[in-house]
DNA sequence: GCCGCGCTTCGCCCAGCCCCGAAGATTAGG
DNA sequence: CCTAATCTTCGGGGCTGGGCGAAGCGCGGC
């Protein structure tokens, strides 16, 4: 069997190629969202996507009792593009957002910061060669050593942790953000240097989570200090 | 029905793969070969080779008794470039013919030249200023003008094109070679001054894809006219 | 005109696989 | 500990569609 049979097989099934069609923009999703998004039940989509999976063609982070599922990595997605060039243009999305815009700018997970601000910020210290991979999660370089104690990170306190840096699933954006001793330090860090404020929720909002807002001296420092454009 | 899925379906069954890659080199093939590559027989091929045309995967071209069957066009030849790419290396079935090794040096992709010899080609091109960015792919510099022009390549054949100049992905490299109309008539005068020869494909792997082989005097032409330490 | 060849259409068979329902594993929350 | 939620595996049903043989159509050659 010709290998070029089999990927495309993979891609060809309506319900699998839905599925892969709702992770091109990069985020991840749960079973049970993407099994809603192809129409089909929970079995259906665990089969599909176990099948996905070992073919390289996704990659699956459990985290709790849910399993978030995202695209194998940058080929993948060129090579859906690919496809989508030869097909006619057929727009299909995920659902929007159902919690409204207020929590995706930035918001608290357990401790550590996510939502929007989260996502970006763990992208720059993974990408700028602050951290490093190490078994279970992440170390930091010695570059990211002397930053993280210049800017007042207490990495005493994240390494008595009993994870100090490790990937966690954002709820909105659907990449990882921070997480672990250092996710929560760092945090703090943002937080007591008023680079972050807490916003109360309203009445109406059921979501108990609370948002966070940058400051405008935030804004300025996440700029210098991290290269982020908030 | 997703038209991604429709687009993969058709290139997922083995018998239809089969014939898609027979085709890839952008040689015109008769049905009775291509089921003969797919190891089918005749109405089956028929109806295969009708759903490929109907999707605009394949071109057919009836001449006498015979109908020749092609690629639709480049946007197709780069789409099963790319879904190679993906191919893992599923070394547990032996290679059931010599894809390995014997098809990297040099090989036809749709009129255009793929292989170690295409993406070293494009490196020079695009790195050594022959070539610049523009809007869906690339366009000569002055001196891309100057250098195409005094080698002899038709330049406006190759603007007569639907793409003058634009990136595909080398399945066996995993790195972009030139295709589009200047792809096209670059390869067609590197075959034309003998500094590439076609090689016919031995009994034992009949109508797979030929590949091309450098001459003495192409070594000496591709070092001095391009920089290509062959 | 007649046959040979290439290709297509038609009718049928059957394997593959896509789906669901039921039951089990794992985790979060009270 | 108990319940609810999420996801998995397992077993069986249904249907798409890929394959072949027989027959039909069109072209080229004797």
């Amino acid at each position: 069997m010709s290998s070029l049979a089999a990927i495309a097989a993979l891609i060809g099934d309506p319900s699998r190629a839905a599925m892969l069609q709702a992770l091109l923009p990069g985020e991840a999703l749960t079973a049970g969202e993407l099994a809603r998004v192809a129409g089909i039940g929970a079995p259906a989509a665990s089969s599909h996507l176990k099948a996905l999976v070992e073919a390289g063609l996704l990659r699956v982070h459990a985290q709790g009792r849910h399993r978030y599922f995202a695209l194998g990595g940058e080929e993948v997605a060129a090579a859906l593009e690919t496809l989508l060039c030869l097909a006619r243009p057929a727009v299909s999305v995920r659902p929007p957002w159902p919690h409204g815009e207020a929590f995706r700018t930035g918001r608290l997970c357990w401790h550590h910061l996510a939502g929007r601000l989260g996502v970006a910020l763990y992208a720059r210290l993974t990408e700028d060669g602050w951290l490093e991979p190490a078994p279970g999660g992440w170390a930091t370089t010695a570059r990211g050593e002397a930053r993280f104690t210049e800017l007042g990170v207490d990495l005493a306190a994240a390494r008595a942790a009993t994870r100090f840096a490790c990937d966690c699933m954002d709820w909105s954006e659907r990449r990882p953000h921070l997480a672990g001793g250092l996710g929560r330090e760092v945090t703090s860090l943002l937080l007591r240097r008023r680079w972050l404020n807490r916003i109360e929720p309203r009445a109406d909002e059921a979501l108990r989570r609370r948002r966070l807002e940058c400051t405008p001296e935030g804004r300025r420092a996440l700029e210098s200090e991290f290269g982020l454009a908030a």
